[in-house]
DNA sequence: TAAGATATATCTAAAATTTAGATATGTAAA
DNA sequence: TTTACATATCTAAATTTTAGATATATCTTA
């Protein structure tokens, strides 16, 4: 098995020789005396049998290896230090995971903003992502899967804070049969055409959108939708704030339907158990609600 | 300052708890008594102010953190053992990096199948390599900036070993202009075309081909030679070995040419200095040998 | 070029850490 | 309940590391 003989210690007091500037000075930087150094660096090249350190003059200087490995060691030292820092946070109770489930029509960038905000406060913490769909997030949640989860409702027995609402339009392109008819349309008009809508992720099949409809697309993503409907191949409902260029530029354009027009869907952010969230959890939590909120 | 308080030997000593199967069992194999054990796991669990290990039954279990701080650890060891082999490696002599400089004309394949061979004979080596045409390798050279250079040539004052012979191939589209005329080529017929040579990556300024050429495309690397001349833009000298393919299904064809169809360029190994070449670099050498001649 | 200042090397005894061995305590299996 | 197994703790011994004193070497400067 792998069983270094030097230890953290020699190299460190390697590293300050060169840092410091001389035996002299590392030790009185390290509060030790000149020979206890001495004696760190001697031993050091006397496990390697290799010369780390010549003398210039009354200088101390690396050699060739000395550079090599001083550079290996220094990330070594930066490794041993940051698996105590994380042993200092897991301490006070941060997580070292996270798992956060995001529905997909959350919007990926407040996703990437939020992370970002998180990342320098969140401590070696590191976080899972998961994308779901529709009911995908109350599995998690009942399953035990996930710490947080954004979700457009909140499962019995959970608690949840409200984070956006998303508004969903009705649209097809501009090209689609149904903007052809240059009226306000029926139940009949959507049902001969490809209605596109969301499948669910979770396994217990609730499916968004009327599930009598003869003729549909089922796609797992809100972007496959919004793909497919972009082209022409279908209608179906996209978050409002997706679709907003292509609406100026009238490529898509919203549907003339007397009712159901406009769907709103808000998203909430659940927790698994709101007792027992750890700190770090609470910041994500907290960050999430600020991004969403500033939207 | 970065300076870890637990030491390696005692994250190895948790290590050994856990792959042993106890406190006892990892005592035996660490040659120590059960009591320097359980001495070295307390302290660390002291110093992180962390439980990492909790007794279920009589046996020691790890706990969350444990679990988690115990795979960083895993790392650790292994990078500091790491740094103690390469310390062995050059101590015996092993570079810590070879400079490797390669005439673009030489096989890339080769040159990949050379650095699979050396890598676990190349005990930590890192290998730098430049692609450089014509001259380049000889600029390198002499400045010293590379150990080992693969050259058309071999300049003045250094040795060198034939690796390779290159066959060129003077070659255009098959629809070209020059296949059109459906005779042998003369100088004349020559110029009136755009001629694909490729520049010298050194700063001395040799180009092979006629540098009286009136009508010619300079690119730096055979690649962009090729994939013009494979385009019907030019004609050009072409190593043999990469447009067989494009010769059998006819989309290249050999310019019938009076004198000058073939050109034999001869790649040399060059040392930058034999005699303080390391073991790597000789190593390095004698695959770049063997797959060249095997080729 | 000699003296003083600066820097590393080495020696020894003291201090600190780590180890082993003995024994205590607690759990599981027979 | 007894026995076997496993970890915890205590103490003294062994080992490692440290400090302080001093030696040796180099650079600086007068």
């Amino acid at each position: 098995m792998m069983n270094p003989r030097v230890s953290l210690d020699q190299w460190r007091t390697l590293q300050a020789v060169i840092d410091y500037g001389g035996y002299a000075q590392a030790a009185k930087q390290l509060h030790r005396s000149q020979s206890s150094v001495s004696y760190a660096v001697n031993k050091l090249q006397m496990q390697l049998s290799l010369k780390l350190l010549h003398i210039q003059g009354r200088k101390a200087v690396l050699t060739e290896a000395g550079k090599v490995l001083l550079q290996r060691s220094r990330q070594l030292i930066s490794e041993a230090y940051a698996i105590e820092q994380q042993a200092h946070h897991l301490q006070q109770g941060w997580e070292a995971e996270i798992r956060l489930a995001v529905e997909a029509s959350y919007p990926t960038q407040l996703v990437m903003d939020a992370l970002r905000q998180f990342e320098p406060l969140g401590k070696q913490t590191r976080i899972r992502l998961e994308e779901v769909v529709l009911s995908g997030a109350e599995e998690l949640l009942l399953n035990g899967d996930t710490d947080l989860a954004i979700s457009p409702f909140i499962p019995q027995g959970f608690f949840g804070d409200e984070l956006l609402q998303v508004h969903f339009i009705a649209v097809a392109h501009a090209d689609h049969a149904l903007h052809q008819l240059e009226r306000n349309l029926t139940t009949h008009d959507l049902n001969r055409e490809t209605h596109v809508i969301i499948s669910d992720s979770g396994s217990k099949g609730m499916d968004a959108g009327w599930i009598s409809d003869a003729r549909r697309w089922t796609v797992s993503s809100p972007e496959s939708a919004h793909k497919i409907i972009s082209n022409g191949l279908g209608f179906g409902w996209l978050p409002e704030k997706e679709i907003e260029q292509e609406l100026d530029n009238q490529t898509l354009k919203i549907l003339p339907l007397n009712e159901g027009r406009h769907e709103t869907a808000i998203l909430y952010l659940v927790y698994a158990d709101p007792d027992q969230a750890g700190p770090a959890t609470r910041q994500l939590a907290a960050i999430l609600k600020q991004v969403s909120a500033e939207n």
